[in-house]
DNA sequence: ATGTAAATAAATATCGATATTTTTATTAAA
DNA sequence: TTTAATAAAAATATCGATATTTATTTACAT
């Protein structure tokens, strides 16, 4: 989200490399929410000096997955039900605009752009779930992409990423399945590729709903 | 943004104090958009270390006021006037989907908050650019602090300083001059506090417009 | 001239050590 | 006991120095 690779290499800088694998620990919920996160532990647990790390968590701290209070250091943000809610309405509302702008602007490139990571997404089911993981968020970015509005797309790109991380705590904390949404996801991209804005809308907003409909199911009476 | 404060005491880390200065020069425009912001020289001019200034920077990230390129080190973000449209237009969708919340929501102490708030623009008036400056963004996000979403208005604050930098921008590359808003102001208050959210909506859409309008205006064939 | 390659300069990123601040533990008084 | 004050420990924030990386200049060949 925050770091721009303008290469696309795998050099990288310490910084970027805590900042990555940090993320990693969060929205997998390694780290969990609202644990107290310490310079020194996160030093030694990654091999690397204050410095990045410091700096990673300034920057996980735009992402909202970490709160920091100055002169008494970092923490995992806070999760719960509310703010579980709070992030699927959001993105339910950011999200619909976001995909009629993107229809509304439709070009071929972009179609081609979407076909390509629908394509992919299936193809990556049984790659593993952090590859299955990466290409899911992609085909949901590419439906957006058109949207005209780097900004949307960002603070969608944000509530994504929120919401991973209550897919995995929600996974965690009983006996939640994941739940096979492809058919929706094909859905959703006829629509968009037919240009039907209507249709892929009520889809989507379908999509999330019912996900989260599961995920509350999972975070039910728990403390997370 | 992006620091929390606890305690709202004038003690504060280098840190603070660097993200404050920097913030405040990037949005009066001493910090000019797309310039890079070299390290050594920010550290001299607010005479800290490199590490207070680095992390006030990473912080910046968040608000998009500063862009980082890995290995390349930070600029102010640039600015263009497509940018300030897109600006212009999520403001005026968040907002409002944030005000009519705010008064589906309203109570007593919202209410009473937000004329507080009013009352203290109008009289910060001839208390100096600055003081001014705060107390009018204070009675925005006022109008939208029982939305019952803190991340929207997170959003919200986000773009409305977004908006200030292009304010400051225009004020400076054109015979720019400060329009008096008060009356629209007056409006937008009355209809929140008469809990009519089509009138408060209205009133606050079209505030916003006629400001963009005014800027667009001085920002017209210039680069900025 | 023009482009390429090596050498130099500048700037970033990182480390290790230290000063400050906050938190925890301990002791003394109410 | 509970509260308050103090001492000890832990953790954060910051500094100054150094290693890496990127940008610029210079020299050379086409």
């Amino acid at each position: 989200m925050n770091m721009i690779d303008d290469t696309g290499a795998k050099e990288k800088s310490a910084t970027r490399g805590a900042y990555l694998t940090l993320r990693d620990m969060i929205l997998s919920g390694a780290l969990p929410a609202g644990e107290k996160l310490k310079i020194e532990q996160l030093r030694t647990m990654l091999d690397t000096g204050a410095s990045p790390v410091r700096e990673a968590l300034s920057l996980l701290t735009s992402d909202m997955l970490v709160e920091r209070i100055d002169q008494r250091g970092f923490r995992a943000a806070p999760a719960n039900k509310a703010n579980f809610e709070e992030i699927l309405a959001l993105r339910c509302t950011l999200e619909d605009l976001a995909l009629r702008q993107s229809i509304a602007n439709a070009s071929p490139a972009w179609e081609e752009k979407l076909v390509l990571a629908h394509h992919r997404k299936r193809k990556a089911r049984d790659k593993g779930p952090a590859i299955f993981e990466e290409a899911h968020k992609m085909f949901h970015m590419a439906l957006l992409a058109s949207s005209g509005s780097p900004m949307l797309e960002r603070f969608c790109s944000q509530l994504y990423d929120l919401n991973i991380r209550y897919r995995n705590i929600a996974a965690r904390s009983s006996t939640y399945e994941q739940r096979d949404a492809s058919g929706e996801h094909d859905e959703i991209l006829d629509a968009a590729v037919q240009g039907d804005a209507d249709r892929a809308s009520v889809a989507l907003m379908k999509h999330y709903r019912l996900t989260g409909e599961y995920l509350a199911r999972g975070m039910d009476g728990r403390s997370i």
